[in-house]
RNA sequence: UGACCUAUGGUGUAAUGGUAGCACUCCGGUUUUUGGUAUCGUCAGUCAAGGUUCGAGUCCUUGUAGGUCAACCA
């Protein structure tokens, strides 16, 4: 009995008319059926999301398959890795099934088309074919070899089938109609002859079953109530519908095919030839370099599943194009990171500080909290000491009232620590700042309840004690391209549009209890931004890759 | 010179003939030992023209704009 009505997408919409309609709950079934060609990226999660969060809602089986139909193209490389990203996302599947389960049964219901007259074997160039199709606007014409008797059809079949053709030669055709409006309905290619090892059954097969007669197929064999694809799939609906109609027993249920928009992200390219382009001509490290899209880019990146989940579900679906600012995404993980990540200090671009009162042998171990405001997050011992390392931008020689942060003759407060005052500076031949003496008020120490702990000052600013803290490269990433849709341009190459400056590097220093921090770790560096540990990490090497900055309304004023 | 799909603030999405709402972004206020977070607020939208209706973002017509469709890819 709930009262508010939450608001549904409309293929939920769908599904609830069809649930109205008569449509038993248990028939309910729905599918994620990538092709192994690729790596997962953000646009496979809204997908994924959106499949799987339907399996949810209506407590109904999702289908892993792998749309595994042109051996020319798959990996058993890309097959673990979709595998592994969709449980990293946190969802599990009812079946694991491939299209090349059913390479049998679709060669047995071809035979029976075949004998149906309705199919038949052409032999005529790729060219010729293609010259028949007509054109959109333009109605096709027949293949001379459109009436071939059923005798002669199942005898070249079989020759395909047992390898007497050259890949290329022959190809099965389904007789529908040339004339057809629907370009995909004049008489589509069902089979190819593709002499390639297939990553699951080897050389089995010579032929290959194309999508449009494997899809509906194995969506009807696995009983799929939704079939949910996206867009420019649409136009295949009509012949998705005949082939299954060829073998449809109506007993049974008839999947259904409906289409969404695909997701497309500013600031970067979806298309997995893009990607592998980005790939192969090494203008990215790998699939998983944290500049990609991909899921394993994100996560190297340091975005955790749930951020994921949610940018689907906030972005929502629906059959518009569109272009989701990358902003959101960036919002939903710094919300997440927001919530879980401990909060360590780092200083990235250093400067050193000498504090001149402090004793020379003196260090302290100062007790911080991982989290201020959340309980549950510990805390952990931070090291002080005479000289520490400050942010280069952290401090001015002079500033206007506006800037809270270090410039001689005031103060500032050392975060978990104490206040301290610049009273000078050193500077080398370029006029660049490089030693910073201060003093510090030694009653002023966080939390320990003294008067002088409770002085506000106007600005906190993180810190590293020099001697004590760990060197570790920190990889800073910007967007991949500058055009916020680098592949919207007709007359321009996506590759136009890169940023040469997606990736800086940058040697930091990092508190010591880093020291022991793991491949995945995440932590956000305090005032800087959100990081996490790499899998170049080693024992002798501390890498991070900065996962999102903080937002920084100084930055925006100080321009 | 076709068929089909789509059109709501800068962006993404709701409103199922009955008050155009939410989120992100931007901008501003408050709080703050992170210029973070939190919180409050401002700006900003139904592609156009007709029609149906007491009432239209929603239905109809005609435009306009964008997209999809002619791989032995999926």
């Amino acid at each position: 009995m709930n009262e508010e009505k939450k608001s549904l997408n409309f293929l939920e919409q769908i599904i609830e008319e069809d649930l109205a309609n008569g449509l038993p709950k248990e028939k309910l079934r729905f599918r994620f059926p990538p092709e192994p060609n690729g790596y997962l990226h953000i646009g496979h999660a809204a997908s994924i999301c959106l499949n799987f969060g339907l399996g949810l809602k209506y407590n109904a089986p999702v289908n892993l398959r792998f749309d595994d139909t042109n051996p020319a193209k798959e990996e058993q490389e890309y097959v673990d890795s979709i595998k592994y990203d969709v449980q990293w996302l946190g969802f599990k599947w009812d079946k694991e099934l491939y299209s090349s389960d059913y390479f049998q049964q679709l060669y047995d219901w071809t035979l029976e088309l075949i004998k149906e007259g309705k199919a038949y074997v052409d032999n005529q160039t790729s060219e010729e074919m293609a010259k028949q199709k007509g054109t959109p606007t333009e109605v096709g014409t027949n293949s001379p070899n459109r009436d071939r008797s059923v005798e002669e059809n199942l005898e070249l079949f079989l020759k395909m089938k047992n390898g007497e053709f050259e890949e290329g030669s022959h190809v099965l055709r389904a007789k529908i109609d040339m004339k057809h409006v629907n370009m995909h309905m004049r008489d589509p290619i069902m089979y190819r002859i593709l002499k390639k090892r297939h990553h699951r059954t080897g050389d089995d097969w010579c032929i290959y079953p194309m999508y449009d007669w494997t899809h509906g197929e194995s969506d009807y064999l696995e009983q799929i109530s939704h079939s949910i694809c996206t867009l420019e799939f649409k136009s295949h609906r009509d012949l998705y519908d005949w082939y299954v109609n060829q073998v449809y027993d109506p007993l049974k249920l008839q999947p259904k095919q409906r289409e969404f928009a695909r997701r497309n992200l500013s600031y970067t390219v979806m298309s997995k030839r893009k990607l592998l382009q980005l790939v192969e001509e090494k203008i990215v490290t790998a699939w998983d370099d944290p500049r990609m899209p991909t899921i394993s880019g994100l996560r190297r990146r340091g975005y955790t599943p749930e951020s994921i989940k949610i940018f689907s579900e906030t972005a929502g679906i629906s059959k518009r194009d569109n272009v989701t600012d990358v902003a959101l995404l960036e919002h939903c993980i710094k919300d997440d990171l927001n919530k879980t990540a401990p909060r360590v200090l780092a200083v990235l671009d250093p400067v050193k500080v000498i504090i001149t009162n402090y004793p020379e042998e003196k260090e302290e171990f100062l007790d911080a909290n991982y989290n201020d405001y959340e309980d549950g997050f510990g805390s952990r011992a931070v090291p002080f000491s005479r000289e520490i390392y400050i942010e280069k931008e952290d401090f001015r020689e002079e500033a206007n009232k506006k800037f809270f942060r270090l410039k001689l003759g005031s103060e500032v407060r050392l975060k978990n620590a104490y206040i301290i005052k610049a009273e000078s500076c050193l500077k080398d031949e370029n006029g660049e700042v490089t030693e910073i003496y201060c003093t510090y008020d030694d009653d002023s120490l966080s939390g320990s309840g003294t008067e002088a702990s409770k002085r506000k000052v106007k600005g906190t600013l993180h810190w590293v004690s020099a001697k004590h803290a760990i060197k570790a490269e920190v990889r800073v990433y910007d967007r991949l391209f500058t055009d916020e849709a680098p592949d919207g341009h007709k007359d321009k190459d996506f590759k136009e549009f890169l940023n040469p400056d997606s990736l800086t590097i940058i040697d930091a220093f990092v508190e010591p209890s880093l020291k022991t921090a793991k491949n995945l770790d995440r932590f956000q560096f305090q005032r800087l931004g959100y990081f996490c540990v790499d899998k170049d990490t080693t024992s002798t090497k501390l890498v991070f890759n900065r996962t999102v900055p903080l937002r920084d309304s100084w930055a925006k004023m100080d321009n």
